[in-house]
DNA sequence: GTACACATGTGTGTTTTACATATAGGAGGT
DNA sequence: ACCTCCTATATGTAAAACACACATGTGTAC
């Protein structure tokens, strides 16, 4: 890699003098995203990288770690992939969610829902409630 | 440091064969969570380590990072520190809250509203609304 | 032929978090 | 005196999560 003299995105950083710019990120949110969109739709990785903004708001998702993403989940056995023939165009990786794949899913619907708590606990006691 | 044969705890885990645990949590809440307890009153780094969980809803604030944090926020402007004197036992490190550093809670406050709509949208979404 | 959209990847630096350890004052027990 | 525990602040470092840059190849439009 050549020399760079940009520095990695910060969660808060000083847009301009006095000001800040903050991000409230939920980790590794492009996970749950990912099964949500499998679970509508066996699909694969380029086309769930133009879905996943429609989920996480942002379109601040990294093809790169998209990637890495799926191949992981297919590793832990929560997705299966095949190459798709017969298509034009370059070759296509088509995922789909496995049972487990499922399961996993619904254990982050659960997090994200404590999550949610814990964020309406803070602005509750934040608007002085 | 010696050699560990423990690995950093991770977002997800499989807590047993085909039982997965998850944990969703938004990167850096530690930092609203002090700013917010400072504003309701100055006081100094461990006894924020003890109400943090409070807020923030589990036990896992980590000590050396909350310091840290402190520091940042001081060096940014967002708190000052003064040493306490006259009190017995270690010495304390109090902080308060600066007119910066409640504009920047302002900021967070925002930042998890939004957090929460995504979440929201999310759950919508799973639930097949 | 060259520019662009589609499609899948690797390499690597930065940021954030987790775990371990260091230092020190005072209280209470033995 | 010595040990243990609670209070209090801090550093060192590894792992996890994330951002940014680049490599490679197919097909379509100009």
């Amino acid at each position: 890699m050549r020399p760079r003299g940009g520095r990695g995105a910060r969660c808060r950083r000083m847009v301009r003098p006095g000001h800040w710019g903050v991000h409230a990120r939920v980790e590794r949110f492009s996970e749950p995203a990912l099964l949500l969109l499998l679970r509508e739709r066996a699909t694969h990785g380029y086309e769930l990288l133009e879905a996943l903004p429609s989920l996480t708001g942002e379109a601040r998702v990294d093809m790169g770690n998209l990637y890495r993403v799926l191949r992981a989940l297919e590793e832990d056995g929560l997705v299966t992939s095949r190459w798709e023939a017969g298509a034009p165009g370059p070759a296509k990786r088509t995922y789909e969610l496995t049972a487990e794949g499922k399961r996993l899913l619904d254990e982050w619907a659960s997090a994200l829902r404590r999550s949610r708590e814990r964020i309406d606990t803070f602005l509750d006691r934040y608007e002085g409630r």
